[in-house]
DNA sequence: ACTATTGCTGATATCGTTGTCAAAGAACAT
DNA sequence: ATGTTCTTTGACAACGATATCAGCAATAGT
């Protein structure tokens, strides 16, 4: 480590001739400090090169500038592009993040989790899903008074600070792109039942096919769990209905390539004989051959949001964020065609 | 927060009937505490659940009992493994991991990274490629007495602790796999040259060409930089060639990806008319239709190790581990097909 | 028998902050 | 002039651990 003595409060108290009570005054933005020995402090600490000992911070006021990431989910790419969204908040505002991996069929997750924050000061937590659409392990957060705010949650009446995307609208419309390029003979791959944007997903699409009097062929639905091989054994099922769709939407990108492969492994072609669309715009759906058509959410935003949103309610004083519903868009590439009919 | 009020040491010591000298003694295994003291001050610990208080001992011992991944890969899924391979061992060992992303090209980082850790106490760090390729940036890190471990160095010479891979001989033997299947007109698309890897892997490339005889055709070898795109761009130059080879070996699966889509695009059937090979075995290998031959690194169980061997260093106690070099694999699969000749 | 060494233990200082509380001075009301 | 309130400030305790050092008993060495 660095064998240069640090410089403490009391340097800076000395060399601005006040108490360090002072300097600590000025450290903590706390009002009563006039104008004068504020400038004559903050002056000190910029020649002295001051940084507040983090440690000793958190001993004394009992909080640790760390936050954490709970987080149960497969989707590697989801996951890195949380993690970027609050660390870039992270970064401005002093804190820390730790990762903290859970398993989510746990029972005692909830008391695990909370032994976890009493154990390292943690200050707060952000919770993914599919964590964050468990209400008994949130009511057990609520409990033991930890902070957090939620990504995604299944319940956007809850108290809790969240951030959440308009799955249903998205799906309704990514559903209507597709009737209006023709197609009638709809398949589709339901998600994960324990994440609520399944369900979400999965009624904007049934409901703009209600709308337009498009019959549901029961054969064409799928419950996959979001990962590559349900999505492929999805497909598998789908294709050997009697009667094949013209187009599969699955409910994330991972499944519906998935789909593509199986189709590709039964000689179907795409997207000549079969559309499919997916949900996420991951990088592979760029990279697939043809490119998948689907649904970007600004995932890095809305964790940086969330991020946002619990550090307002930790520190009292910045101004308050307010939960936020963020928009997702429709990436219209090679893998949905026109039906020509 | 939990307002349960925490036991300390003190309580400990009320109950065992010891100072609180002794119950710290205890708590950091030291010698010369007789086996009666300590196991009546094991009992009360554990009949009071008493945990130690992590910022009162980080702030006195100066350790923070964080360590930090220093990272700047665009590759999430190798990151996403290198974190839970550090996540395993840190759970194990109470400490905790902080991430830190950083620009490999900041001419600053060096003295970026060490104000980082002044400020964060941060114990240790475990360095990624491509910096940890970067000898300039290491040789800091030395001056400033920070201990780290490295992974994928370029230079196993290195006093410091690392784990590393056998690139070299991995692709010696899948370019032996290749030419043992009929194939003698061999296109390779290396990595970004900034990685040490890159070079390796080419190099038993060519190796084991030249063993057999084989000549390297010059418009049939790329250069890309690990990323998708890269690949594609790479296999669209290869596949104009006035010849074109039988086979691609890229340097790793993304860019295999995008010689594939681009392949795909050319009308080019794989692996009829091309075979083509990865390297990293990420998951993409497996759910692109034909599924990629490439080379599996053991990337977690690596992290896990250079998780172990910076630890060691820091503990001055646990059992020294050594630095070790991981065997990968080679993984046949469709991509790859027997020369018919 | 006497000193030297070793093993075990505890009183107290210490790390670098924030919290408590009281005091000094300014501003205002009476 | 006097009392009351408000603003600004500092002395000192406290957070919960580890470090230092001294003391005492037991053992070893002569």
């Amino acid at each position: 480590m660095s064998n240069r003595m640090s410089v403490t409060i009391k340097d800076v108290s000395k060399d601005a001739k006040v108490s360090i009570k002072t300097v600590s005054r000025v450290i903590n933005n706390e009002i009563n400090v006039s104008v004068d020995t504020k400038n004559k402090v903050l002056q000190s600490i910029s020649k002295l090169g001051f940084k507040p000992n983090k440690s000793a911070q958190s001993l004394r006021s009992k909080r640790s500038y760390m936050i954490a990431l709970l987080y149960d989910n497969p989707n590697k790419h989801y996951l890195a592009d949380i993690q970027s969204g609050i660390l870039k908040v992270c970064k401005e505002t002093g804190y820390n993040l730790v990762l903290q991996e859970c398993d989510y069929k746990n029972k005692n997750l909830g008391l695990e989790i909370i032994e976890f924050i009493r154990d390292f000061q943690i200050d707060g937590l952000i919770v993914t899903p599919p964590l964050s659409d468990m209400d008994d392990f949130l009511a057990n957060l609520v409990g033991a008074k930890v902070d957090y705010s939620i990504i995604a949650p299944s319940d956007k009446q809850t108290s809790s600070p969240y951030v959440s995307s308009n799955d249903y609208d998205a799906s309704y419309a990514m559903t209507n792109e597709i009737i209006r390029k023709g197609h009638t003979n709809i398949g589709f791959v339901k998600g994960h039942h324990k994440h609520s944007a399944s369900l979400l997903r999965y009624t904007g699409f049934a409901d703009a096919l209600m709308e337009m009097n498009i019959p549901i062929n029961s054969e064409w639905i799928e419950e996959g769990n979001f990962s590559f091989d349900s999505g492929f054994n999805a497909g598998l099922k789908i294709l050997e209905s009697s009667l094949c769709p013209s187009v599969i939407f699955a409910s994330n990108d991972y499944m519906a390539a998935g789909v593509m492969k199986a189709a590709q492994m039964k000689g179907i072609q795409i997207p000549s004989e079969l559309s499919l669309i997916g949900f996420d715009d991951s990088p592979i759906a760029e990279q697939l051959w043809p490119s998948l058509s689907t649904i970007r959410q600004p995932v890095e935003e809305m964790a940086c949001h969330a991020a946002k949103l619990l550090l307002g309610t930790l520190d009292g004083l910045s101004e308050k964020t307010e939960s936020k519903e963020f928009k997702s868009e429709l990436i219209l590439r090679e893998s949905l065609i026109r039906l020509s009919d």
